[in-house]
DNA sequence: TCAAAAGTGTTATCCTTACACCCATGT
DNA sequence: ACATGGGTGTAAGGATAACACTTTTGA
């Protein structure tokens, strides 16, 4: 027999949703609220499982269908989620992948591209601006702040880790948020003093921008070891497209020839045999993505080739 | 404001815990119940976080100090989890990296090799026996049982892709269970008549077998690239008994020479300057960890070296 | 004719793999 | 002496990174 489970005070179950697509090439997220908001919903106790309730109540209120969907975490932290009221709620996060292509310059009201909640985020055009700007004097700043030279000592470390603009890693979206809501650098930390001059980049109601951070990390991850960026184009694509996808959702410029030949090494993708009306320059050939490949192998993804030089 | 959380009918909330130990160079979990159940009790909705609740009651629960926690997952599957009770039970897993050291041969009751478990998993000693005896036969008939052609040649891909001898991928584990499940060839699926004749490895109590395969999995996939090897290991210890935690680990043998040459090349240890009293042989010098290198680097593990030919 | 994007080929470098070999200790 | 595990060096192969260059379209 299993440990009794918990019998008094009930908790909350909530899910979240990191619901992404690519929409004029780039990455957005679906948000509520004018964009402060994660979709989410509670969990009821009648579903055969968390992703059928997820998929239930997102494709309800969406009217997306919900391709690709992955757990990512679950937090339960009193000081953070709800801070508000004195109900407990644990709150359980996925990533879900969607196809949703507007061409349209209007976006949809609740798409947001996600570089508006984290801008050091978008290393595409290079070094980005905010970073050096603003974000890495104040980081200087906190790090003086402490008395004990240890502790000094340790948070540049750290600040040298994950923000050096020499070795940038884009995966560590979420340790680079965490570090900045413990510097007291972003809105949602709170604290006495509210923050005077907030950093660049929007915040978000309770901790949703740090499961948003969550969910940008493991896509960035995930994407170097297996073919999810494909569950986010469109059926057919030429491999520029292909290319800026990628760069999009990492976050940097990829190496032009040597991403063309490390995917079609892998055999991740097929020739239609058409190519697409021009965007400018020469027509390219139309690609597919090979379905087979995931019954193929155990490991394919689209590695990323290092950054073009600018 | 969020969406309100569910309001009706409370649904429990559990914390499970695959504990990971090294004794006797040998991968051990902690378990209760003849090895049947994982340590699991309830959360408590008076802890601040998630992790200081469950790290509170296995503290409580086994006298143990919990070194590195890392949450697994989040299950809620009304068919397998919690079959018995009509309660639904929400459970979230953690793995748990601890430093227990038993030298002598009577085992602490609780401690199990994951092998027992798992025994294809263990290919440090060539091709596991069950896997080509009892496994593979059964995967095969499992295959021929399903009338649609279509069907039967995603199975036997998934079968290969999982299974293979020649491209064996340790960190599949999970999926490698889940296939095994959904084939009706562990105990714990139930169904209609009765496993006859069941596959090698003990079964555990309702999920518990896929967390530990969880648990097992995430391990091997980090120790490639964080070096949480050293949480499982003593203060200071020679190469070749790192060398032998790895093996044990991921369940292979590894090449001598490139072990050494990664480790040292990654800067992860340093001499003691001591020496080990051999045991055979010329004596180890002995290293210990350098702690220093997670503030160091981003991303530091103990890369494997491909196995050595016997 | 020129800009823009597609597409091809080649080279230098590094990392992984594999193999051969020597060293220090106990029995 | 020899078995056992510790420890070092180096060559072969493959993958990555970087570079130069050609092709095909639209304006």
């Amino acid at each position: 027999m299993p440990p009794a489970a918990n019998r008094s005070r009930p908790i909350a179950i909530e899910l979240n949703a990191v619901l992404v697509a690519l929409i004029d090439e780039e990455p957005q997220v679906l948000t509520l609220e004018e964009g402060a908001l994660l979709p989410s919903g509670p969990f009821e106790g009648d579903h055969p499982t968390l992703q059928t309730g997820l998929r239930a109540w997102v494709e309800r209120q969406t009217h997306h269908p919900l391709g690709y969907v992955e757990q990512l975490y679950t937090f339960a932290d009193r000081s953070r989620a709800a801070a508000t009221s004195g109900r407990r709620i644990v709150s359980i996060s996925y990533l879900g992948l969607t196809r949703e292509r507007v061409t349209a310059a209007g976006h949809e009201p609740g798409w947001q591209s996600w570089y508006r909640y984290f801008p050091w985020e978008d290393w595409r055009g290079g070094p980005p601006a905010p970073l050096a700007r603003q974000l890495m004097p104040r980081l200087r700043r906190w790090i003086d702040t402490a008395s004990d030279p240890a502790v000094r000592r340790s948070r540049r470390q750290r600040m040298d880790i994950n923000f050096a603009e020499a070795s940038w890693n884009e995966d560590l979206v979420l340790q680079r948020y965490e570090l900045l809501y413990e510097a007291g650098l972003v809105p949602e930390a709170g604290g006495r003093r509210p923050v005077t001059d907030p950093l660049p980049g929007a915040p978000m109601h309770y901790d949703h921008r740090r499961i948003l951070a969550t969910g940008i990390a493991r896509l960035r991850a995930k994407i170097k070891y297996r073919p999810v960026v494909f569950e986010l184009m469109p059926p057919d694509f030429t491999l520029g497209q292909l290319q800026l996808a990628v760069e999009a959702l990492a976050g940097r410029p990829l190496h032009k020839q040597n991403f063309r030949r490390l995917i079609d090494q892998q055999g991740l993708v097929e020739e239609t045999g058409a190519v697409s009306a021009a965007t400018g320059g020469r027509p390219a050939k139309l690609y597919r993505f090979r379905r087979e490949i995931l019954l193929e192998r155990a490991v394919a993804g689209s590695k990323l080739p290092l950054s073009r030089s600018s």
